[in-house]
DNA sequence: AAGTGGTCTAGACCACGCG
DNA sequence: GCGTGGTCTAGACCACTTT
């Protein structure tokens, strides 16, 4: 913490690789808010404040100090799309039914987070939260599919909580809360995934990091 | 609009230059939300809604269907630094005093975004806002003083608008809105912009997008 | 097969920080 | 002066899409 990463050259040679490579790799650190770069001296290994709350591209991530806890709170079920998906959808996704599935994320005993998500069902199977690896979807496509998220578009407002998320996250109906809609864009082609997250940023507010 | 770029090699040929270097400009695009690329097909020019709002780490930028104003609200001036800031100081910033200035931004005729200020006196000087370049603090600091941000960190959080956000921003006090602390890293050592904004997400949201 | 973007190697030069 | 990260050239190979 505070200390710095060896030199791009030094990693570029103990991996035997290039130093094009090794920044490539240090990008993804810093925008997972790991380490910052300082022209000239180094890349330096951040805190991780202890009150944060982290969002990536690929969902959740964990800091030192605390675990996020998946709970599916509705399984996977085919259905038809919800007008609440601000994206535009493509013309085969209008076309196509899709897969919904509801989950809470907590942080300790809190429920910090509901998540809504949709996918087309033309451009993959529904999976069953069991097969879930780790409980994990992103870690299934990943494994099990060899899907990769590609980039990722976010819209955040501010809201009131409405019943379902208030119920959910143990707060007031009215309370302000965290509504980001998300577009998950993916390699495998025509697969998008939709969220639809309700965050409760009171004590854990949501962040993200941005270099170059 | 749903047409598609040349491509790299054609930008590389065109400007004599490489395709790294071309795909260093798109990925530009791609985070301002301007393209997506498809593999194998092209990078796709995106629709851009005309109901959205649009965050840049550089700060605010105008889509096509509407521009973005800005009005100084409190000049710039020297002052102590306000415990509001949800980032860290480093020891040189703290030991020195600040600049602070409030900004408030405007679409049409809406007040959606209002911005508090600081930076470092030990880092840069004060800059009066008659000397903002085209009334841009960012500009200002690109053009007179060789200053360009090289990354942010941002948290996000919903919380209820205080008397000083509800009439700026002509809303109810406990209203829900969107703050939003920002630090700006910047070219020049030792210069962090720390940003402070409270947004008016009902008619537009805040949009950010990622990719690789 | 041809064209697209995705990834990588190899190497150069520059700007910045520090002793 | 030297080591650091920032940027760029030049070129290779791969995966994906379309014809």
């Amino acid at each position: 913490m505070g200390s710095y990463l060896p030199s791009e050259n030094d990693f570029s040679e103990q991996f035997n690789t290039t130093r094009t490579t090794v920044r490539r790799a240090l990008e993804e650190l810093i925008r997972e808010g790991y380490i910052v770069k300082e022209h000239g001296k180094g890349s330096k290994v951040l805190e991780r404040s202890k009150f944060l709350g982290l969002l990536t591209v690929k969902g959740f991530y964990e800091s030192s100090d605390f675990k996020v806890r998946t709970v599916v709170t509705k399984e996977p079920k085919i259905t038809q799309w919800d007008p609440i998906i601000e994206f535009p959808l493509t013309e085969e996704e209008r076309n196509s039914e899709c897969v919904y599935f509801q989950r809470v994320r907590y942080i300790h005993k809190n429920a910090v987070v509901l998540e809504n998500n949709w996918y087309s069902l033309h451009a993959l199977e529904p999976i069953k939260s069991e097969e879930f690896v780790e409980g994990s979807f992103f870690k299934t496509l990943s494994q099990e599919y060899l899907i990769e998220i590609t980039g990722s578009e976010q819209e955040f407002r501010a809201v009131r909580a409405l019943e379902e998320v208030a119920k959910n996250l143990g707060i007031a109906v009215g309370d302000p809360i965290l509504q980001i809609c998300i577009r998950f864009r993916t390699s495998r082609s025509g697969l998008n995934l939709y969220g639809n997250l309700y965050c409760n940023t009171a004590d854990y507010p949501i962040r993200n990091s941005y270099f170059l």
